[in-house]
DNA sequence: CCAGATCCTTGTTTCAGATCAAGGCGGCCT
DNA sequence: AGGCCGCCTTGATCTGAAACAAGGATCTGG
């Protein structure tokens, strides 16, 4: 269901290192691979295959057996868990450099899929696994951006549990800024790569609940909706709000 | 203010391994010490020192510098994270076996109380890093026991975001079931050693929501609030409700 | 045995956000 | 153009859980 929806485009990278080497790529210095050497990373490189995903294109589906691991070079991705009844939390979204796979799981326990054009960075997990047995320092980069992420889903729970609407779209808007700044992306004009249904679906809402509380931010000349996103044009009283 | 509040009482387990050796250990087999073997181990117990804890002791406190890590042997623990309001959010509750510092930061990003006497056992952190990074086995146990809670976090939000109070409560129940009986404590009876504020603050309701939930699923003969904890009556009707 | 503290339950009222309902807007296809 | 479709906004109403309020139960120490 997934490699048939998404039709990836795939092209190797081990024909010597022909347009997109790893000591090139721009997540180099940002992603999980700066733990890396330049032998280790000819080592990686090797086991490595971009693969291009159409918007909306499926990269891996939720329990179904985790053959690879991704590095995004390019894009975002929205992760989400769905409830048989049909209900679905987004856990998050993944930008520019974000590994997906990172605990290494035999399945997936969530679906990724493709926001806009996607680029992955693809290991087959089993020699991706190998390499990380045979290199404790990559695992241990892992094992840090893990407990980083525990870091980010315990904020997101008491978000969840313990925040007004308001507070929780103003802080996602923020948390969001913080991210794109971290890839270089310091724009005032915050892309929202996601729909509103994303979004509510992550912060716990309603899609009417979000845009209604997004119309209040721009009526308040906090924020100014623009087409693909928002404009941040009081940073201060954001942060106010967002707590 | 966490050492003095808890006065904890410290006993090594050096001394040519007199009583608690890492080799007796009730949570031997289900702990993260479970990856080593048995030369490992008894360098692994060279850093240990059992440390008991006083109920509504600290074991350590959100932002602290974290000079160690710990293995619960006995007791529980409640994880919580504050707001400067005033506001918190119970994270979690650690039991028998589960280990807290898995992330091995350098600071705590929770706090984490005794509930009931706990002990533990505790390294040092910066020993316990030198002994992982000399480990890779160990760090990968670690690894997959962060990827495990990193699991259980995505559980928790789409739990916090997605349900009612009775799917809340309902799930928690069986949540808690399922990690008892891990840990070999199959009882009907479900000992619940946090509180009902505790209990609210972790599931994102109010303690009378917690309260008004409980009893409805009393009076209608799926559990049996009894002192200290509740029965649970009706296995089936109860993980229809929780999902 | 009583005073005070802590925790839990129960009743009533209020409110934030969900739900229901109806357009609006822009893109895309023919 | 025109019509359809997906996405977003806005308004009206409803509701589940919060907030407020008042005890009751259990424990502790004097």
């Amino acid at each position: 269901m997934s490699s048939e929806t998404c039709a990836p485009d795939e092209r190797s990278c081990r024909h010597g290192r022909s347009e997109v080497g790893c000591a090139e790529c721009k997540v180099r210095f940002i992603s999980v691979c700066a733990a890396l050497t330049s032998d280790e990373l000819a080592e990686l490189e090797s086991l490595s295959r971009h693969v291009v995903h159409e918007p909306r294109g499926t990269l891996f589906t939720q329990d179904e057996e985790a053959s690879a691991v991704y590095n995004i070079t390019e894009g975002s991705v929205r992760l989400l868990r769905l409830l048989p009844d049909g209900r679905r939390y987004v856990m998050g979204f993944a930008l520019v450099g974000d590994f997906l796979g990172l605990a290494l799981p035999e399945r997936h326990t969530i679906t990724a899929e493709a926001l806009s054009s996607v680029t992955v960075c693809r290991f087959e997990r089993r020699a991706f696994q190998d390499l990380v047995t045979r290199k404790p320092h990559l695992l241990q980069r892992l094992h840090e951006r893990a407990g980083y992420e525990l870091g980010l889903a315990q904020d997101q729970m008491l978000l969840l549990g313990r925040r007004g609407a308001e507070e929780k779209v103003a802080n996602f808007l923020l948390t969001l800024r913080r991210r794109y700044a971290r890839i270089g992306l310091t724009s005032v004009t915050l892309e929202l790569p996601m729909g509103r249904q994303d979004i509510a679906d992550h912060l716990g809402l309603t899609i009417e609940t979000v845009s209604r509380t997004l119309t209040r931010l721009d009526r308040e000349k906090v924020i100014l909706i623009v087409p693909g996103g928002v404009r941040l044009l009081d940073l201060p009283r954001l942060e106010h709000l967002g707590g």
